[in-house]
DNA sequence: TTAATACTTGACCGATCATTCCAGTATGGC
DNA sequence: GCCATACTGGAATGATCGGTCAAGTATTAA
């Protein structure tokens, strides 16, 4: 058996996603790393490898810790199913306009940052993306069984708008909109399921 | 009189502005804007200042010139004002999705990178963001006159979903999504003017 | 108690970063 | 033709980048 470590890695990476998160990839230093995980080079590179994989950990542990996916049990709950998405909504909503430092989503971030670069990143974030918009498909197609959503609506498409309405969302929340201008475009846009 | 540059300035200020464009802020270096606009360090320091300088009149650059900034004129265009967001929209889209380096568009890049780290930049960003929302919401508001947009509309807030919605396509596109996908999104959106 | 294991520490590496600065040189006005 | 001007080219700056490595140390198994 091998002498254990000195510090809890799950905190640490914890610890990583959150700077990632706040400062992006390329603005993230591997001292700023260090600091935040309060642990040295040698730990580090041992225990997570080089910075890139330790970018990788750290949005996976971002996927099923903190970002959507963590919320996203909400939609797979049962009843009926419209009150479900504004409830996913506004929670997601309300979360990223409570964050002083304006963080957004780190799947979105990614996005904008480095997946027109990396393909490998691009696959991960689409598939993140995939998998939200697949949440609300199940949703919303059962909407639509339940009588909750219109006959002529289209559950794949309005799908894809509530993801795409996330994520332009953020981009607004990172340029400074103030928080009643957003949740009211967010409303507006909730409208399109009637 | 001084001794004529041996470059036109405006020229080299394109070329860096499609580095900044494809690159972003941080990823791009000194000497990758050297090697696009042709010139020496000297001159370059000389002519624009410092990195953030260059970047922003950069951005300048990209607001008049290239990006939204300049195909805005669309939105007044007199005539039927439904149909000429439509337009708007379709140009944006059809330019995003054919630029095979998937660059976006510089504002919501730098809203993204940016914007919540430096209030001066966050204030520009958010600027030309109003601007556009200005646009939509004069057209809105003539198409509501006409007779084009329901009455019981809110122009405001139908403006600021497409600002929105523009920012998420962009995400989108940069994660990768399929044209034909990105295409019938917005296509989804749009049906919330009727 | 000892040997093997592997975590910790911090010095260190070459590369690259943005920026400065100084010759060298071409131009315009006289 | 000559001087002042200021653009050009590139060497050099110190800081910081991501990453490596060897020496020191704590732990476990025998």
């Amino acid at each position: 058996m091998p002498r254990p470590k000195e510090f809890n890695p799950d905190e640490a990476l914890e610890k990583a996603m959150q700077v990632f998160w706040h400062k992006g990839y390329q603005a993230t230093s591997m001292e700023d790393l260090l600091t935040a995980m309060s642990l040295n080079r040698g730990s580090l590179y041992a225990t997570f490898g080089d910075k890139r994989e330790l970018f990788l950990k750290a949005m996976d542990l971002y996927c099923t810790g903190v970002g959507v996916g963590s919320r996203l049990s909400i939609l797979s709950r049962p009843g009926p199913a419209i009150p479900l998405v504004h409830q996913f909504l506004e929670g997601m909503l309300e979360f990223a306009l409570s964050d002083p430092q304006r963080r957004g989503c780190l799947i979105a971030n990614t996005a904008m940052e480095l997946a027109p670069h990396q393909t490998d990143i691009a696959k991960k974030v689409s598939g993140r993306l995939q998998h939200l918009e697949d949440a609300f498909f199940k949703l919303l197609t059962r909407a639509k069984q339940n009588g909750e959503l219109d006959k002529n609506k289209n559950p794949r498409a309005l799908a894809r708008v509530l993801v795409t309405m996330m994520q332009g969302t953020i981009v607004m929340i990172k340029a400074g909109t103030p928080a009643e201008v957003v949740r009211q475009t967010a409303e507006t846009v909730l409208s399109i399921l009637k």
